[in-house]
DNA sequence: CTGAAAGCGCTTACAG
DNA sequence: CTGAAAGCGCTTACAG
């Protein structure tokens, strides 16, 4: 049905290896023949066969790739860096969606083990405890690198933010601008770049003389509800907290407008910077401050790192890079001081 | 280097075949070899090689998914609900992003082809006029499902949102609550959906008794810059502007934060609809009314009518479904009728 | 510069 | 119920 080496070689009275070769540009073809074949494939509407191909060559020119949840701005930026790396370098791209649960993470990781992916990169689902699944992956000797959602768990290359620094940016400038009582909204404590943003929180708090006081940190989970009902409460308890620090924008951008449904006035009152940069930060009013985080960059690294590792073979394997952050500052955080 | 059937045959001294056969399920297997052979696989650390399974087969278990950004609310959310159908059909996806290049959406379909993807998922690119890459997909008898950014220059499937009707109750909405003169910042004129929502918004108008000004509806190329500056443009020449439908939500929220800008207030003097209803919506302020899209539906439907497709090789292949949008009125829409 | 042959890992019609 | 054999479409060491 499909178009294959042997039809054109029938076409044109040669062998199939005579085609193959004209077609993958070997330079012992002629340049007579390297053209008519070129031309009769093209006539023809011929497409190799990439499966028979990595067959034999046992390089699929794939790289799996499995995150958490696509329809998110983080994962769709980073998703579009790994593309551009990849299609740059002619690597295909499988993606997969864990939905935060580990059981798919898993079902995913075997079924792109498969799929002969000749790499793999992983941002960690945020249930994701048992380390087995990926484990497996690393004696296979399947490149890995994780990015973003990481784990110690693993002796593997990562990408990650710079989660300390930025958020001890965010809260520093919190406290430079008059802030006194700092809410932290954090994340899953299973993340890495959760336990960084609250450590900077912490260690912000410290080098500025103020006290830490673990019930303004409260884990949300990455869910806006709780973040909700958090703020609310500790309000009430606290009326002198007058900044919020949260793990990122989504939960920024609730605080931000469940203050104003409270009538508190934002920044007047209480300042609030969340992590991410994204574009929502610049829709909701007061615009949100925030720490950049590059997504892109983050995906486009990870899709770099993984290939270095493919072409390479290099054999250290356990790698951290971390990608700058600048903080940006908008209206939610310009207190006047008085 | 991976383990085999033959290993697993070797390893329990019985034929490839059987190994095969006991794997998949055949029922010719008796229950005692099945277990074993599925015993020793588990333990060697089995995977099928997916890439020797499809080449037998002429089935690879993937479908691959063209889109114009995958860092998009809207294409993230579709690629979800492709996803889950994929995978609960136990499909692989491979993901294209063309960054509304017709030359690279060439080339993706061409490579897609090359991995042989059991079938295709295409929204197109906002420049796409050129059919023949396209057609090719057709001729070489893949099946295919346009979805969202279709064009009527093609018989084939079709999944689109709602778009005339949505867009014809959005300016009725507009007209009911007081609108009298309403622009329409539009989208590339190369895509159905924008061309059908324009429909929606002149018939509105028509229906309604009022006269469509070609000066009040503004290609925007789905560019916010440009729906700011015609915004301010329209605004100086025509103050008597009291309404504003975009082509999507993007352009509808740049309108109110270009409205505030200009001081300008939201609905009071000027009332604004979106199109879309992504989170977005809920952020600015006031809040963006918009027409509910369903992305994640059409990703689903998309997906099925993909598989039915696939499965059944049904003839016809001009279809058309539409999913269902409601418009969702929020404060940017609630002028106080006087 | 070109061809014949082997083999990648799997599935399946055929035979028993 | 199980095995031997062929073949999917390609690439490549070997030979000339």
């Amino acid at each position: 049905m499909s178009v294959t080496i042997k039809d054109i070689a029938l076409a044109l009275g040669i062998s199939p290896s005579t085609v193959s070769r004209a077609l993958n540009g070997h330079p012992d073809i002629s340049e007579e023949t390297r053209k008519s074949v070129k031309d009769v494939a093209k006539k023809m509407n011929y497409h190799v066969n990439q499966m028979a191909s990595s067959l034999r060559t046992k390089k699929s020119f794939s790289i799996g790739v499995v995150v958490p949840k696509i329809a998110s701005y983080f994962f769709s930026s980073a998703l579009s860096g790994i593309q551009e790396v990849a299609v740059s370098n002619n690597y295909q791209v499988l993606i997969c969606q864990t939905n935060e649960s580990p059981t798919l993470e898993k079902k995913y990781i075997s079924s792109l083990l498969s799929a002969k992916v000749d790499g793999l990169l992983i941002s960690l689902a945020k249930g994701s405890k048992n380390i087995k699944h990926i484990q497996r992956v690393i004696e296979h000797n399947v490149p890995l690198v994780l990015f973003d959602r990481t784990s110690d768990s693993f002796k593997v290359h990562k990408i990650e933010a710079e989660d300390f620094k930025g958020a001890h940016r965010a809260v520093t400038h919190l406290i430079d601008t008059g802030c006194k009582r700092i809410v932290h909204l954090s994340g899953p404590d299973t993340l890495a770049a959760s336990l960084n943003r609250m450590r900077g929180y912490k260690e912000a708090l410290k080098d500025k003389g103020l006290e830490v006081d673990d019930e303004l940190i409260v884990p949300c989970d990455f869910d806006p509800e709780t973040g909700r009902k958090a703020i609310k409460r500790l309000l009430d308890k606290y009326p002198d907290i007058d900044g919020i620090f949260t793990v990122n924008d989504e939960l920024g951008v609730e605080s931000i407008l469940t203050l104003k449904s409270m009538g508190i006035k934002v920044p007047d009152r209480v300042s609030v910077v969340g992590f991410g940069d994204f574009p929502i930060c610049r829709i909701v009013d007061p615009q949100l401050s925030s720490v950049s985080h590059h997504p892109e960059k983050i995906g486009y690294e990870a899709a770099k790192c993984l290939l270095d590792q493919m072409k390479n073979k290099q054999k250290e394997n356990n790698t951290r890079r971390v990608v700058p952050s600048e903080l940006v500052i908008r209206a939610s955080s310009s207190k006047k001081l008085s």
